[in-house]
DNA sequence: TCTCTGCTTTGAACCGGTTCAGTAGCGCGG
DNA sequence: CCGCGCTACTGAACCGGTTCAAAGCAGAGA
C-alpha cells in the first residue's frame, strides 16, 4: 500500500522538487550544496525526499554532468580471476586498493585485457594496465578512450605513467649469488616471452624475439651476470611455460632436472614458478639446496613460508600498486615514471652445489 | 596542427553527426545498431568518427540512458586491502571474478563497507555484500538505492539473495574430530563476535552477545559437538581476536596454551587462526599434533602447505563467489538462497592427546 | 522612502547519449 | 500510374541530474 502522495513512477529529483514546489536545483542543493539553502528548507526538503523514498541523487546520473566517476580502473592482461591466483598479483591488489581506500575512489577490475569489451565502457576516471603490454596497439581502448593511465612492469608508454623495477639488475643479482656460491650448470623456469601460449625450451632466437618486457630484462639480466663471469649462456637451458603457476613451474623443473648433467641450481622468474620447483625436486628425490639450489623472484609471504625458506629477488609489490593509484591522482601522471629497488633475499633454498657430480 | 574540419571542443556524437549531416540517432545507430544503417553509411559515420578522433559513444551517457551499468559491486566490511590478505576473501574474489569475466562484467571493489560514501555512489547494477552484516542498518546505502544485493556469510535478509555454508555443522564436524581422538581440554580461537574491536578472552556473556553469524554458529557449533559428547562448554576458553590475522592467532593461542592444565587441542575458526597457532606452538617449544592438536577452518592453500599439514574444515571459497555473482543475474535474486556444503579435512595438524599431562 | 548588499532561490542550458514513433523514398505488384 | 510494404533515416522526448547567471527579497544604511 502507497503512502497517499507517493507517486507511482520512479522517484527523481524532479518528484521532490514538485512535491515541495521548489525547483530542481533547489533540491539538488540540499544534498551537494547545503550551505546554500536555508537550514529549514533543506529539512523539508531532506524530509521530503525521505517520505517519497528518494534515496538521493543517482550516481550516475551526478556523474554524467560532474564528469566525474570516482573510480579507478585497473586492467589485467591475463583473465581477472588468474590475479587472484597469483600472489605477486594480490599483493599489487592490496596496494591499489589502499589507495583507493584512503581516497573514497572505487576499484574497478577490467576483465578481459586492456582491449577488451569491458575496458572499453568500464566507468572509470583512469586505468592502471598491471600488465606488460606486449603490442602497443593492445592498450587501443583505453588511448582512444583518452583516459590517463600507468603501465605497471610493462613498456614505457608516451603519455603515460610507469612503474616497475629493475628487473634486469634483480635477475643478475640472483644469478650471480648462485655463480658466487659455486654454481656452473643452470637452468631457467621462464614466464612466458611470446603471447603465443607457448610452452617449452626457448632457444635462443625464441628468447631473442620475446616480447615482455619483464620476462625479456631477466632473461637479460640472467645472462650478463653469467656472462660476466666467463660462462657460456647458451649452455643454460630456459623452459618457458604459460601459463605460470606453481604446477608449471613443477613441470618445467622436472624438465630441467632431467637434463645430464644435471642442474646444480635453478632460476625461476617468480616464486610461484621455484616453489613448484621444489615439488619437482622432491619428485626427483633430490634435496633442496643440498642437491640443487632454487631461487625465485618476488618475494611473496609463501617464499619464506616454504621448506625450505626460499631465496629469492624481493620486489615492493605493495608499493608498486601504491605508487601506481598514487600516480593517476596527480595532475598529470604522463610524466611521472618510478622505477622501485629489488633486493636479493638470501635464505635456505641456495647452498654450495654438491660435492661431485654423479651420472656420466 | 589540427585537421581543418576538427572542432575545437569536446568531440561528441552529435560532432560526428553535424559533420556528416546526419542526425545524431543514425550516429548512435552506427554503433549500437549497425543493421539498421545501410552499409554506405554506416562506413562513412565510422570513418568520419575517425576522422574527428571520436572513440565512440560516452559510456557513461550510454549507461545513464539505458541504466545498466554493466558492473558488480562488492563491497568488504573491513577495508577492501584487508581483503587481499586474508586468503578466503581471495578465493571469494577469484569466484565473483571468473562469473564477471564470462558475463562481460566489471567487478567494482568498494572500500569502507556497505554503508560508506562509495558504496553510496558507486555505478553498478547489483551487489555482493561479502560481509557478515552485524545490522541491518549497515547496509542502509545499498538498499536505499534500490539495488538488488546478495549477502555472503552474512544473516538472510528480506529482499535478499543469501549464500552461506553451514557454519555450525562445519565447526560442529572439526570439535566432533577432536573429541573422537580423546581430547577433553579444548581452547577456541574466535574471529570477532561483536563489532566493537574489542580482543581478549570473551566470556560467556559476550559469546550470548555475538553479532557476526558466522562466529557465532561457529561457536555454537564447537559448544553442540561438547556437549552431546558430555562435557563442560563453560570450561572452554574462548579467546576473541580483532583482526584475526595470523599475528593475532599466535598471540591468541599462546594465551590458551598458558591455561593450565593445558589444553590439548585447539579449535581455530579459521585458517589464519589456525597456522598462527601452529606458530605459537613452536614459540613454547610444543609439537604440533604430539603435544597439541590444531583445526582450522576454511581449507585456504596454504593449510594444506602448512607444516604439519592443516586439518580443517573445507568450505568452497570460490563458489561461493560463483554462486553470488551468479545470482544477482537473475531476474529475482531476492528468492535464491544457496547453503553449501562443508567438509572436515583430516591432515597432520590432530592427533591423540599427548599420554599424560604434565604438572598443574 | 530609496538604494545597496547579501542571502536564497530559480530558470534554463547542459552533460552525451538512446529510443521509438514516425516519415521520406524507393522498388514492386497490380 | 497508384498504392503498398520496406528500408533507411530523423525528430523529439527522455535518462536524472549539475551548474551558473540572474532574479527576488529582506534588512541595513542614507
Amino acid at each position: 500500500m502507497e503512502t497517499e502522495g507517493r507517486p507511482a513512477g520512479r522517484v527523481t529529483l524532479a518528484t521532490v522538487a514538485g512535491a515541495l514546489g521548489v525547483s530542481r536545483a533547489t533540491v539538488s542543493n540540499a544534498y551537494n550544496h547545503p550551505e546554500r539553502l536555508s537550514e529549514r528548507l533543506r529539512h523539508q526538503v531532506l524530509s521530503t525526499a525521505r517520505e517519497l523514498g528518494y534515496a538521493g541523487p543517482h550516481p550516475l546520473a551526478a556523474t554524467l554532468s560532474r564528469g566525474r566517476v570516482n573510480a579507478l580502473g585497473l586492467v589485467y592482461e591475463d583473465p581477472m580471476s588468474f590475479a587472484f591466483s597469483d600472489p605477486a598479483a594480490v599483493l599489487f591488489l592490496q596496494g591499489v586498493s589502499e589507495v583507493c581506500e584512503r581516497e573514497d575512489l572505487a576499484l574497478v577490475l577490467i576483465s578481459g585485457g586492456p582491449n577488451s569489451a569491458v575496458a572499453r565502457v568500464a566507468l572509470v576516471d583512469a586505468v592502471i594496465c598491471y600488465c606488460d603490454v606486449p603490442i602497443e596497439g593492445r592498450l587501443a581502448a583505453i588511448v582512444d578512450r583518452g583516459l590517463p593511465f600507468v603501465v605497471v612492469d610493462g613498456p614505457r608508454l608516451p603519455g603515460a605513467g610507469h612503474v616497475g623495477i629493475d628487473d634486469r639488475r634483480g635477475a643478475a643479482a640472483a644469478a650471480r649469488h648462485l655463480l658466487d656460491l659455486g654454481h656452473t650448470r643452470l637452468g631457467v623456469l621462464a614466464m612466458p616471452l611470446v603471447d603465443d601460449g607457448w610452452e617449452g625450451t626457448a632457444d635462443p632466437e625464441r628468447q631473442d624475439r620475446a616480447r615482455y618486457r619483464a620476462s625479456r630484462e631477466r632473461l637479460l639480466g640472467y645472462r650478463e651476470a653469467l656472462e660476466a663471469a666467463g660462462h657460456r649462456w647458451s649452455g643454460v637451458p630456459v623452459e618457458e611455460r604459460s601459463p605460470y603457476g606453481r604446477d608449471a613451474g613443477r613441470r618445467a623443473a622436472a624438465a630441467l632436472l632431467a637434463h645430464r648433467p644435471r642442474p646444480t641450481a635453478l632460476l625461476a622468474m617468480s616464486d610461484e614458478l621455484a616453489l613448484g620447483a621444489t615439488v619437482a625436486a622432491a619428485d626427483a628425490g633430490l634435496a633442496v639446496p643440498g642437491d640443487v639450489s632454487i631461487v625465485g623472484f618476488d618475494d611473496v609471504p609463501a617464499a619464506a613460508d616454504a621448506h625450505p625458506a626460499l631465496t629469492t629477488v624481493r620486489q615492493p609489490h605493495q608499493e608498486k600498486g601504491r605508487r601506481a593509484a598514487a600516480l593517476l591522482l596527480r595532475a598529470d601522471p604522463a610524466r611521472d615514471e618510478h622505477t622501485l629497488p629489488v633486493e636479493l633475499v638470501v635464505r635456505a633454498s641456495t647452498g654450495p652445489p654438491p660435492k661431485r657430480s654423479e651420472g656420466p
